[in-house]
Parts: structure tokens; sequence; C-alpha cells
DNA sequence: CGGCTGCTTGAATAGAGTCAATAAACGTGG
DNA sequence: CCACGTTTATTGACTCTATTCAAGCAGCCG
């Protein structure tokens, strides 16, 4: 795969400057591949690395004493495996659902871009804020909604995530996903993750076949879901001038 | 109060130049009072500007369809108010839970800091990664924790907070929160809050007169918590030098 | 004093978890 | 390519945690 996945990502907000560019395509230049069910990082390792998922689907998580675990986020193709910036050891473990394909940069040249290309900086750090407003969603998820609500809100998001790298993606996804790791993100055991499927694809919801979801009804899906789309309304406006 | 609350906060984290110093205490020139119970943002409100807590205690949070509150952080002296670099309209809503002051600057002091002094933006920034991690946490602690370890994990955290601008609060501290903000932050609701927090004086683990909440035994009320203190572990070092 | 708002407690209910047993799908080595 | 072991999915019966509803009380403010 040619060019930055973070790059991609961006395209659509932003003109990136040809020597954003190139700064970004340094970025990935070193990858790293990560076998399926590897770990890429482990909760407490040392952090000295900043990583860009290039190809694949990561999980990242935290254990808890008594071994629950509980799954922040669902990783794609550009997305910056943050939370790395200033703590010095791992607040999170990060793990390969499929096989994976990273690309690996010192945390030396963050400060590099900072000086260099501000508003590089500016844009990797923005990815850190936008991880922290869906975490709040997920919170208000986890907080006060039913269950049939989260798993529901899961199936949209993932969908959705899906969407923007692999045009392949309409009504119709395969969610690589174990009923015991959809539960992990939701706080629900697999048992009831499976009952809610159930119910979803009984009320015509969802359609399942294997591991392919079908959105059957969009509408009713997201309103069960209270889904909120957070992916519009971004500005950049404010950002200095492009080097 | 004199001086930056936002300088203060970093003060034991990392030592900060004069022209820091100066630049910091010009961000929190404008003061603006905010009444109890008052709103500072709402949800979807468009949003120029940053704040930084100076005084009071305030929250954020999310409304959900149905009504239903999800009380997100509690915030106080030295916090940003933030989430609100790039999104054009607020994700998140911020009212005042005592009378409080903060300071207010445009999001284009943010462009002109990323490029004069880069370092200081990259320390505001980092506080958004600190919340996201707090968040994290938080998130793990309402999808897989029980209803009397998220209470005491609130308590724990509160007084916590407290403690890092308030030398009087040791073991004791005044909880300045009605059961039912305590629900809305733990997904609970006031009554349970009620039952749990009866159930910790019950077992001696924190005793309670009237709002103030003394901490009978810390480590098990940690244990019950699941408690990680992330305040240590930093690392700045990677910064580039101040100017 | 009176009217809120918040706290406390009990009883009944509902939603999600646990345990268990079976079936289906997957992966691996021969 | 098949056989076998393992992981994952499914479903039922039962339990338990947290919610709901309701009633009484305490404290505070105007």
């Amino acid at each position: 795969m040619l060019g930055s996945c973070f790059a991609r990502r961006l395209g659509n907000q932003i003109a990136l400057s040809p020597a954003e560019r190139a700064a970004l395509e340094q970025l990935e230049e070193r990858e790293r591949p990560v076998r399926r069910g590897m770990a890429l990082v482990r909760e407490r390792d040392p952090l000295g690395e900043i990583f860009i998922l290039r190809r694949g689907m990561m999980i990242s998580y935290l254990l808890l004493d008594d071994g629950n675990r509980q799954i922040l986020r669902f990783l794609f193709p550009g997305d910056v495996l943050a939370a790395s910036l200033i703590y010095a050891h791992s607040p999170e473990a990060v793990t390969a659902l499929t096989d994976c394909v990273v690309a690996a940069f010192d945390r030396s040249v963050m400060a590099r871009l900072l000086v260099e290309q501000p508003r590089l900086y500016a844009l990797i750090t923005a990815t850190i804020e936008m991880d922290r407003v869906a975490l709040t969603d997920r919170l208000a998820g986890l907080g006060r909604t039913s269950a049939k609500s989260r798993v529901a809100a899961l199936l949209l998001d993932i969908r959705n995530r899906m969407r923007e790298f692999d045009d392949r993606v309409g009504a119709s996804f395969v969610l690589g996903l174990t009923q015991e790791e959809i539960g992990d993100a939701t706080g629900l055991t697999a048992v009831h993750v499976n009952r809610m499927l159930r119910e979803l694809a009984d009320e015509r919801v969802i359609l399942r076949e294997g591991s392919r979801v079908t959105v059957g009804n969009e509408e009713v899906l997201a309103r069960i879901a209270q889904y909120v789309d957070r992916r519009a309304g971004l500005d950049f406006s404010w950002l200095p001038p492009a080097r």
C-alpha cells in the first residue's frame, strides 16, 4: 500500500501542502507486521513510539484487577494509536484482531513536527480529541442506555467506520468480532449480546448470515442506538497556514 | 486570585520559562463569572472560545434522547474545558455546580500559540490526552465494575482532585454533589447511590456527616474502586525546549 | 412557617448475569 | 481433503443486581 493512511483519512477534511504530505509519508515509512491475536502494546509497557495502523483491525482495551476486559476502541486503517504522547508507560493495551501492518515512529519525531510542521502536529493531536469525544459518547451509552441500544450502537459505529476506507461496505458488512468481543466493548456478557442480536434480527432491524450483518432498517437501528454522528462539524479553519 | 491556574496545575510537572508564564497569564486575563446552576455551554452551541476554570466546580455532560444525563467529568480550578479545539459546535454541555469564575480566550489564540509557543500548545493539548485516558478508566468502570465500585471510585477521584488545589482536604472533604449527580456520573439511580453509600458507611470504609465524607479505610476503598492513579508517570521530556 | 429539593428506606419488578448443555464453525495437522 | 479438537454461538432455567414506585423525613431558603 502506498502513501500515508493518515493523510488519506484527513483527505476529506483538509487540503495538505506537498511538504505536509511528504512529512506524513515519512512518518509511515517504518512498517511492522502484527499477526492476528498478537499484542502490539501491553498495559504498562514503556512507550516511546507512536503508531499508525495501515492495514487490518485492532482493539485497544483495559484489563481490570478481576480479569475483566473493557474494549475501548476498535482501530482501523489511518487510526493513530494514541494515548501515548505524554505517558511514560502505556495506559492501555493494543492487540491485533486480524493480521495487521502498523507504521511506527519515535516520539521525538512529534517534537520535530511541533516546530517544523505545526499544522500537522495540530492535526495529529486533533485525532486524540476526536477519540476523546467518541469516548464520551460510549460513556453515555454504557452509563445510560439499554443492552440493545449499546449493541445497536456498536453495529452502526463499526459499519460506518469500515465504510470510510472500504467502498464495498454498504448496508451489508462482515463484522469480524466474536460475541465476547462485542460484550467486552459494550459492557455485556457474550450470552446477552447473543440475545440482543437475536432480538434485532427478529425485529428485522438487522439480518444475519454467518458473520455478515446487513442493516435492514437503518433509521430504526439509529434510533435504537441513540446514534450521534460526529463526523461532520469539524472546524480546522483556525489553524495556521500550511508550510 | 493572581497568576495562571493552568500554570499552577502544571507547576509540579514542568518548569515554565518566563515567556511561557507570561503567555499563560495572558490567556487567563479575560474573566467571566458563572453563577451556580448556570450553563457555560450547551450541547450544539457554536464554539469559538476555550475556557480555563479559575474558581469553583463545574460538570460537563451529555443529554440523551430520552432525557437521561451522563456526567462526563467534574471540573476543578486549572482544568481546561476542552473538547472544543476542532468541533464547530460543542459536543457536550458545561454547567456550574457552584459559583465559578472562568477565563475565556479565542480559538485563534491557540493558532498563535502553536507557532509562537509550541511547547505551551503541546501542554494544553496534552490535557486533552489526560482527559481521554481518564475517560477510558471511567468507561472500564461503567462497563465492567459493580455499583459499589463505581461510587467508591467517584469518591476517591473527587477527593484526590480536590486535594490538588486545596490543602485542607485530607481524608475528609465536602462532596458538593447530590446523589442524583453521583448517579448521573456513575450510571446509577440516585436511590441506588444512596444504598451504596450506606453500605460503604456500614462497613466503615467511609464516614458520613451531612455532605462531609471522611475516608475511613483508604486501602479498602481503593481496592473496592479498583482505583488506578494516573497522575504519576507523565513524560514531557521529549518536548522541544521552552521559548 | 411552608414549600421545595434532596435523602432514606421498603417492596415489587425488570434487566442482565450465571450456569449448563448442545450445536455449529473454525483451524490444524496428518 | 478429512478428522478431530477448540472456539464460538445458541438457548433455557435460574439468580441476582439495580431500577422503579412509593412513602416518609430532613434540611434549607424565601
